[in-house]
DNA sequence: GGCCCTCATGCCTTGACGGTTATATAACTC
DNA sequence: GAGTTATATAACCGTCAAGGCATGAGGGCC
C-alpha cells in the first residue's frame, strides 16, 4: 500500500479531493491549485504510478480520473482499526474481527 | 488531518499496526522494530504531535497506546470515496469506456 | 509545412526527513 | 549519594522529494 504515501502528501491530497468529484484535465487541475503546470503533471505522475489514478487520452489533453482500488486497500487497512470507537459492545468487536479477517462485504 | 502524513510514513505504519494490538513501552518497540532507540522515539514524537498516539509515564517507561481521534476523522475523509466500489455498475461502464486509455510512462 | 495548444520530462536548487551517535533528563535501586 | 535503566533531545549526515524553469513530444488547426 504505497498508495498511502502518495494520498498523504497535501497537493496530491487536494488533486485527489477535486478528482472525486468528477474527472480533470491537467489545465483544470493547475488552475485549481495554482501551480506550475510541470509540478501538477509530477504529482500526477506519482498518483498513477501509485494506481490512484488513471489517464485517458482525449485530443491533446489527458483527462485524469480516480481508481477505486486503492481506497478500497486504504478501507480495508482501516477497518480492524475501527474496533477503537466501536468498542460499545464486545460483541461487535467479535463481529469485526470475523468479518475483517474473512474478507468481504 | 495531518496524521495521515504521519500515518503513511513506513516505519510508523509498522507502529500503529503494533499498537493496535497492544499499548507499548519505547524498548519494546525498539526490538519490534530493530531500529535505534532514538529513530523510535523521533517517530513516536512525530505520532504523538499528530495526535495519533499518547504516552502514558509509568515509572520510567513511557507506555504508548493509540488515540482513536485521528483514526476516525480518516474514516470520516474516506466515507465519500466508497461510492466509487459500491457503485459497481457504473464503474464497470467507465472502465469499457477505459480500454483506450495511454498508461504507464 | 508552420503554429499553437496540452502535457511530459530533464535539470537544478532547496528544504525536509529518516537514520545514526553522543549526550541530557528523569526515575528507580542500592 | 553513585550507578543503572528508560526515554528524550541535540547535532550531524545522506538521501530524497517538491518546486521552479526550460525544453521536448504529440496532436489539432490554419
Amino acid at each position: 500500500m504505497d498508495a498511502l504515501a502518495a494520498i498523504a502528501e497535501p497537493t496530491r491530497r487536494r488533486i485527489v479531493d477535486a478528482l472525486r468529484l468528477r474527472a480533470c484535465t491537467v489545465t483544470e487541475l493547475v488552475s485549481m491549485l495554482g501551480m506550475s503546470q510541470p509540478a501538477v503533471s509530477k504529482h500526477l505522475r506519482v498518483l498513477r504510478e501509485a494506481g490512484v489514478v488513471t489517464a485517458q487520452t482525449r485530443a491533446q489533453q489527458r483527462v485524469y480520473r480516480l481508481e477505486p482500488g486503492p481506497f478500497r486497500e486504504l478501507d480495508a487497512w482501516l477497518a480492524p482499526y475501527r474496533r477503537m470507537w466501536t468498542h460499545h459492545l464486545a460483541e461487535l468487536e467479535r463481529h469485526l474481527d470475523r468479518t475483517t479477517t474473512l474478507e468481504e462485504s
